[in-house]
DNA sequence: TGTCGGAATGAATAATCATTCATTCTAGGT
DNA sequence: ACCTAGAATGAATGATTATTCATTCCGACA
């Protein structure tokens, strides 16, 4: 028996010959995260293994400790890229420099909140399964906090310029950003939870109509 | 050595010695409900631990799987019992005939979602930490689905009600009811996620401008 | 007081899982 | 073509955990 290998050198054998790659660092950590989302989501936050995600990246167990060290800091650093992901996003938007027209943001804000990127299944179970654990684990309420208070500062900003320009007096900036931030995380928890109940198109129009009872002459 | 106990017969031996008691099945299914609702907002769904619950509840491990059969299963009947608690107050304040004002009938739903019961970071970690599982539990979904959708029917049929009454031309009913339960759930995560950041007393008035937007004769 | 149905116990079992590390293999540099 | 740093592998390990069930013991009833 001179060849040891099951296999005769270079043969594909039906299914396809798994070659080890290597790859840089930096692609690696990213490959894992987003198997993690995806186990995730399919399987529940509780209930995910190293197995699981290292499999469903078509890697083996030993790479996620290599990369991550620990099965606990692979997902806070998921977190972390889910959070600033979503947040990163939003507050580019309601930056926007180059959106002059105030009603024009708060359009595109909605767009982006209830487009396809963010109200994805996958991201958003992996956005509540967090919030979840949130209760029991300090430091997701911290990795969360971070950029959710940057995030619920600009879009304070943002309506304080709005009203500003429309003159709406009796109205608290800060209450109402806390009001829509609200609205529109419960509005992602229903569309994850009963999703058969409310459809995206529903939900954007809930948002949109807190929006117009807030800001009448910018918003329609 | 006579006495292999450590122990002398009916000494307190300064902790009291702890006796079996015999207990009607009812009573310890609530029991053990209850320790599970402590231990999951203290450690998070994901940690919790059939020793864990039994401990917390002072009981021996086999009684849980004699009461509840299986682990998934005590889980799923603490759902419904926390779901039911929470939709069934509502659905009672709604429905509520004996207080014929309207706008009081909505204070009394505020006083309530925003009171000591359901605001219970014990019982928003439960809440939500099983709101996380949900994408990718559909028992879970089920569970609250159930007596969500009863819930959403009372409260859009209270809508309906105050509309008509106010003669609020341009509402509907529907879209202001998953509106109001979305901003609801959405500041009970913020509570339990930034405490720090949003107090009960700021949540309640939020939720409370939004009502007195939507109907601005009843609410103050 | 004695008896007995079944509630309660917890040591033992079997299964699962995170983590380690000796070994293998790749790809860029010479 | 050869060498080598270090990326990748996966069997082995030790720790945890759900579940079982032989045994113990309570308390209602006769």
């Amino acid at each position: 028996m001179s060849d040891a290998s099951g296999l005769v050198a270079g043969e594909p054998a039906g299914a396809a010959v798994k070659r080890r790659q290597i790859r840089p660092k930096a692609e690696r950590r990213q490959q894992l995260i987003d198997s993690t989302i995806r186990c995730i989501a399919q399987r529940g936050l509780s209930s995910v293994t190293m197995q699981m995600v290292t499999r469903e990246a078509g890697l083996s167990v030993g790479i996620a400790n290599l990369h991550f060290q620990s099965k606990d800091n692979l997902l806070k650093e998921t977190l972390r890229f889910v959070a600033d992901e979503y947040h990163g996003g939003q507050i580019e938007i309601m930056s926007g420099s180059d959106m002059p027209d105030l009603g024009q943001r708060l359009d595109a804000l909605l767009d982006f909140q209830f487009g396809r990127g963010v109200t994805q299944r996958q991201k958003m179970s992996v956005w509540f399964a967090y919030y979840g654990e949130a209760g029991a684990r300090p430091v997701y309420q911290k990795i969360v906090a971070t950029s959710d208070r940057f995030a619920a500062q600009k879009l304070e900003a943002l309506f304080v310029e709005i009203i500003k320009e429309g003159g709406y007096v009796g109205s608290d900036a800060r209450e109402l950003a806390i009001g829509y931030s609200a609205l529109i995380d419960g509005l992602h928890l229903g569309l994850l939870v009963t999703p058969r109940e409310l459809t995206k198109r529903c939900a954007r129009a809930v948002a949109r109509d807190f929006l117009r009872r807030a800001f009448p002459l910018h918003v329609r």
